[in-house]
DNA sequence: ACCTCCCGCCATGCT
DNA sequence: AGCATGGCGGGAGGT
């Protein structure tokens, strides 16, 4: 470890320091960053930070610069760190900076609490390493000397290691040693994470929460019984609070000091905490709703507010930490009552999976490898039943559902994806995604992710790589595409999903019932869902509660101990998972429980759009979700990466031996992503985490090919999607509306051809664009959503959902403002929350007949909010 | 007055 | 015992 230091050229901190002057300070600093990262170890020295701190030639640039405009706060920092930066050049620059630093600048580095914050000490600390630094090289982080360096006090580092490591940005080496990993692996991550979050049904959770407030005001009773069956199943399966922290592959914590903690809360919290961003629709999470689903989890009992005090503190420190990562940006959400406040994700949108991962899980190990995998499979088979729908609800039905989804989606989507656009990634960010469509898209937007991992990691990969591989370019689109789709099998299963190939544990394949061929219709559905395929009571007969049992059995372990677990992980995974599944269910037993912290304050919120009829509803809806969550959710799940290593993949190969053999090292090659990304597997190896860099994920496939790629397992969706150019997500929707029979074949959405909205089919046009439109679309969910769903009733529920409906920004963001600008109406903005019932996502259809009442009333969404 | 959240006490757990 | 980690919440800066 000492050698941390010694690595200098790696070395982040150099670079850091390097870089530090420049500077985020102007978002582009970051940009340079991350581009640096690339060169790795080899740049290092050299690194023109400083100077550049400009150019955002990356969409991420462009969106720090966004955010760091819109958002004072942000700018603040950023000045005040530019003159630290400046100050500093090196690590102890902090003393530096405000000697050296001007009067103007000094006096903001001095006093003010601003420049003390999290928010942007982690801002430091991010300048001192690259985005994604060369794996080859050491990224040592001794924590002692960072706490010098950034003349802060260890407490505060362990503030900002503790969420980095929560995303597999670092990991543990040893006591005083993390070692950094920067962005590579940061969209598995988020996959995993939101994977894992539908497990959890977050997404539900939040509702649950939202209406719950939203009743409480109405009714008191009522909602918290709604409210705590729910959280509690969350809880309640494994028995205990999940707590799990998730792990990824290549990120496992070496150092076996390290994993003995028990605690984690801060880092699980993270983790939990982004889940819920990945999986609300909206994609904006207000404290109160966080905090209380946190809580919930944690305890459902406790929920006095100091304890609630005290997780929203907590997520303050979280937050501006994953603030200072770009991943998301606060904003506050008004309601009739006020503003609250609540952040934004303005990180990349991923897909649940991380096919591209593959690395990570070889063996699905744990639930959510099985999950990953079974979302694949979901989505490949979709796809290649694609020609119809597989649901086996009727056709109409799966239809209208669908073509809510999409349309939601794209409402939801276009607020947000205006804002990503910045980004390369914007292409992803785009379209958000329903369950099935998510399903179907989850490929694509795998590979997305991976691209979107951003486009900068391509410029860099590239430059980086352009010495080992071809350039990039190229190769992402025909070449990525057709490796994938020739042979997808081969790589997935070696890479990703193990699974498809014996399916089993970790998927569980789901035959619907009309699908004809059984394989190509045969969803693997996540054990969860697959357990519950049954449709909830209640609940829309379209989709299938999923609940994710799975997940449990790691959880119980990992009560225990995280260690334990995550190594315990990936053995019992693959036995696990079976039994797993059943396991999950027999908890369901404990739900009820009610209470909920904050539910008790709900009476504040005035207005209440109440009607019993719809508080039934969601009621029963609730049930229908208990139920389902009881089986559900797991609500720890550890991933055991250990596999990252080449080794892991080798096994699991072996394992499984998935249908193709493959060395994994072949695999690798062969993998699209491995086409992208120059690093060839003994590099893997030789690095210390492999896995990382596989997970990187690098794809840079060309939206074109991503899109092919699906189509590959689908000849349909080709012939159906002419589109080359679209983005994936456009394709996926096009091609589901086509196939809903929304729209004509000859019609496409256009894939969100500016950042900004997409416009879809016409229906969904209509809904989505218009701003007031709220309502105008939560009437169409209504409509779709009772007719397709027989039972549900239109109440409107609002579940509020997301709520965030109404997010305004405080501060006048740039970019975002404009996105949410659409979505918000006058009256009640939101739709965009209500689009966003979650449940959609991916989790699974069933809750979507659920979500959707809720969706209706965007303007509860506001009560609930708080 | 409320929102944020810094600061650092002190518990916890490993060495 | 000593040290590393981090939970936790008082209380202050900001707005």
């Amino acid at each position: 470890m000492e050698n941390e230091k010694e690595n200098l050229f790696f070395e982040p901190h150099k670079r850091g320091l390097v870089k530090t002057p420049l500077k985020e300070s102007t978002a582009a600093n970051i940009v340079l960053a991350e581009i640096q990262p690339d060169f790795g170890p080899l740049t290092t020295p050299t690194k023109p930070k400083e100077i550049s701190q400009g150019e955002p030639w990356t969409p991420t640039a462009n969106l720090k610069m966004l955010i760091s405009a819109v958002s004072p706060e942000i700018r603040y920092r950023d000045q005040k760190r530019g003159l630290f930066d400046n100050g500093n050049g090196l690590p102890e620059a902090r003393d530096c900076l405000h000697e050296h630093l001007s009067g103007d600048e000094y006096e903001k580095s001095q006093p003010s609490r601003k420049e003390k914050s999290l928010g942007l000490l982690c801002h430091k600390f991010l300048a001192r390493y690259p985005n994604y630094p060369n794996p080859a090289v050491n990224n040592d982080i001794c924590l002692d000397e960072v706490a010098e360096e950034l003349n802060v006090e260890r407490r505060r580092i362990y503030d900002i290691v503790n969420v980095l490591e929560s995303l597999h940005m670092v990991s543990r080496l040893a006591k005083n040693r993390y070692t950094w990993h920067g962005r590579h692996n940061l969209n598995q991550t988020l996959g995993t994470l939101k994977s894992v979050g539908e497990e959890n049904k977050y997404a539900e959770q939040i509702m649950m929460i939202k209406k719950k407030e939203y009743e409480q005001e109405f009714d008191f009773s009522k909602s918290y019984r709604i409210e705590d069956p729910i959280i509690k199943s969350n809880t309640g399966q494994n028995g205990h609070p999940d707590m799990c922290f998730v792990e990824l592959p290549g990120v496992e914590f070496r150092a076996a000091s390290v994993n003995s903690r028990k605690d984690k809360s801060l880092r699980v919290m993270s983790q939990k905490f982004v889940m819920l961003f990945l999986v609300s629709t909206p994609q904006i999470v207000s404290l109160e709703v966080a905090a209380k689903i946190l809580i919930g989890e944690d305890h459902v009992e406790d929920l006095d507010k100091s304890k609630f005090k005290t997780k929203i503190r907590r997520l303050y420190d979280i937050a501006n930490v994953l603030s200072s990562l770009d991943l998301i940006k606060k904003v506050h959400v008004t309601e009739e009552r006020g503003r609250k406040p609540a952040f934004k994700w303005t990180g990349p949108e991923i897909s649940p999976n991380p096919s591209g991962l593959g690395p990570v899980l070889p063996f699905a190990p744990s639930d959510l490898e099985g999950r990953r995998s079974s979302k694949e499979n979901c989505a490949k088979n979709l796809f290649s039943a694609r020609g119809r729908p597989n649901f086996t609800r009727h056709p109409s039905l799966i239809k209208l559902v669908k073509s809510i989804e999409s349309d939601r989606r794209k409402i939801n989507s276009a607020p947000t994806s205006p804002i990503k656009t910045n980004k390369a990634e914007s292409s992803q960010n785009s379209v958000p995604f329903p369950s099935k469509m998510a399903q179907l898209a989850a490929i694509c937007k795998m590979q997305l992710e991976e691209q979107s991992s951003e486009p900068r990691k391509k410029v860099k990969v590239q430059l980086a790589r352009s010495g080992h591989c071809k350039p990039v370019a190229p190769l992402d689109t025909p070449a990525n595409a057709e490796l994938e789709m020739t042979a997808p099998s081969l790589i997935q299963p070696l890479g990703v999903v193990p699974l498809i190939p014996s399916p089993l544990p970790s998927a569980v394949p789901v035959i619907l019932p009309q699908a004809p061929s059984g394989p190509s219709y045969a969803i693997y559905l996540q054990p969860a869902q697959a357990q519950t395929m049954t449709p909830p009571q209640g609940l829309s007969p379209t989709v299938c509660p999923t609940p994710s049992s799975n997940a449990t059995r790691s959880k119980g372990s990992t009560d225990t101990t995280t260690e334990n677990a995550a190594n315990d992980a990936p053995k019992s995974s693959a036995s696990a998972r079976p039994g797993s599944l059943l396991p999950g269910l027999e908890r369901q037993g404990t739900k009820n429980r009610d209470r909920e912290p904050a539910g008790e304050r709900g009476s504040k919120r005035a207005s209440m759009l109440e009607d019993n009829g719809s508080k039934r509803k969601f009621k029963e809806d609730l049930k229908g979700l208990e139920n389902v969550s009881t089986t559900l959710f797991p609500s720890g799940y550890l991933i055991p990466l250990t596999q990252c290593s080449t080794l892991g993949a080798e096994s699991i190969l072996s394992s499984k031996e998935s249908s193709g053999t493959l060395s994994p090292n072949h695999r690798i090659y062969s993998s699209p992503i491995a086409g992208v990304i120059p690093v060839t597997s003994s590099e893997l190896t030789a690095v210390n985490f492999p896995s990382f860099h596989v997970t990187p994920l690098k794809l840079m496939v060309s939206p074109t090919s991503v899109a092919a790629v699906p189509v590959g397992n689908s000849s349909a969706l080709t012939s159906s999607h002419p589109v080359p150019v679209q983005n994936p997500s456009s394709a996926v929707v096009n091609f589901t509306l086509q196939h809903l029979g929304l729209i004509s074949p000859g019609m496409q959405v256009s894939a969100s051809p500016g950042p900004g909205t997409v416009p879809v089919s016409p229906r969904i046009e209509a809904v989505s664009v218009t701003p007031e439109n709220a309502g105008t679309q939560q009437g169409r969910a209504t409509k779709y959503d009772v007719s397709v769903l027989g039972q549900n009733q239109t109440n409107g529920q609002s579940v509020a959902v997301t709520g965030a409906q109404q997010p305004v920004p405080v501060t006048p963001k740039g970019s975002q403002l404009v996105a949410e600008s659409f979505f918000r109406t006058p009256g009640g903005p939101t739709k965009p929350k209500g689009s966003s019932c979650v449940d959609f996502d991916g989790a699974n259809n069933t809750s979507i007949g659920t979500l959707f009442v809720p969706q209706r009333k965007l303007e509860v969404s506001t009560e609930d909010v708080h």
